[in-house]
DNA sequence: TAAATTAGTTCGTATTGTGAACCATTGTCA
DNA sequence: TGACAATGGTTCACAATACGAACTAATTTA
């Protein structure tokens, strides 16, 4: 009965980058393009704040940033607060991709949870904030939310 | 408040991927290989059904276990039935590091949950159940498990 | 037995992801 | 003010990941 749970969550886990595996697919793009698109549908976001939600080192976003610009889905932007950041945004030509991309993601994991009942979803949801949560205090990492009280000494 | 459950399976996603990628790190495994061994803790698996289970394609898998194999880790042998096949299983280092792995990502993730009231995490687990059986549906990709067992959980 | 499938590998290629070293800007503080 | 640490990003070298196409060998089908 334990072992069951954590592959439960192991293979969601699958799932959800599956989901974004094949909107992408559809899109041309790889997942994680396709998630970084997602996340700009909100409008211009930090290289640091993307660092922090898709969990990724400064290098590595830097490089798939590069590709989503060579590509001309994304452009960088100078943050008028802080001459040495970026803002990234969505192009025209990313806009309309990535709203595609987060609407069929929306819709994929939407459908997948539709069939269950009401309470339930919101069960899952609150029960996988507090994990989140839960993981967020045991490492000590601050969450994505840019506040910048240090969550831990030293 | 729609885009807020999605995005929590998003991150629930991230936060799989994590604590593979933590505990690998404990054994010097990439989050990859921590979850192929994790997957042979219990005995040689084909590598048919790892493609599977992994949502791997066939030549992907192959270099996964090629560098688990160069490390000493896993090892290839005949399947007596069907003279094409292979079945991978651990070596004796392999079962070393797999079960740590192992123990470590069921012991971290068990600890994320472990704060859930029980029927919350009972509830959780068949909700993400209810998720995997959905998805199989709709894809119509059969599920990783043989024919033996019914996909919907009794 | 010939033809179609299936299991895996090989190969070429693009992407992903990291850490170390680095530059420029910003913040600190004496 | 000026030294100096910290922060935000990039560059570089490198290993791992992932895929599809083409291939071999064994198995199944007709």
């Amino acid at each position: 009965m334990v072992a069951t749970f954590t592959i439960a969550l192991v293979r969601l886990g699958h799932l959800v980058q599956q989901v974004f595996g094949d909107v992408g697919r559809d899109q041309d793009l790889t997942p994680q393009q396709a998630q970084l698109l997602c996340l700009l549908v909100g409008g211009p976001v930090g290289m640091t704040e993307l660092t922090r939600t898709l969990h990724l080192e400064k290098s590595s976003l830097t490089g798939l940033v590069d590709r989503a610009e060579k590509r001309g889905l994304v452009a960088r932007t100078r943050d008028s607060r802080d001459r040495r950041a970026w803002l990234v945004e969505l192009t025209p030509e990313g806009e309309r991709v990535g709203a595609l991309a987060h609407d069929g993601v929306e819709a994929r994991l939407e459908a997948l949870t539709g069939e269950l009942p009401v309470e339930h979803r919101e069960l899952l949801a609150s029960a996988i904030d507090g994990i989140l949560a839960e993981y967020a205090s045991t490492t000590g990492r601050p969450r994505p939310q840019p506040d910048r009280t240090p969550a831990t000494p030293t």
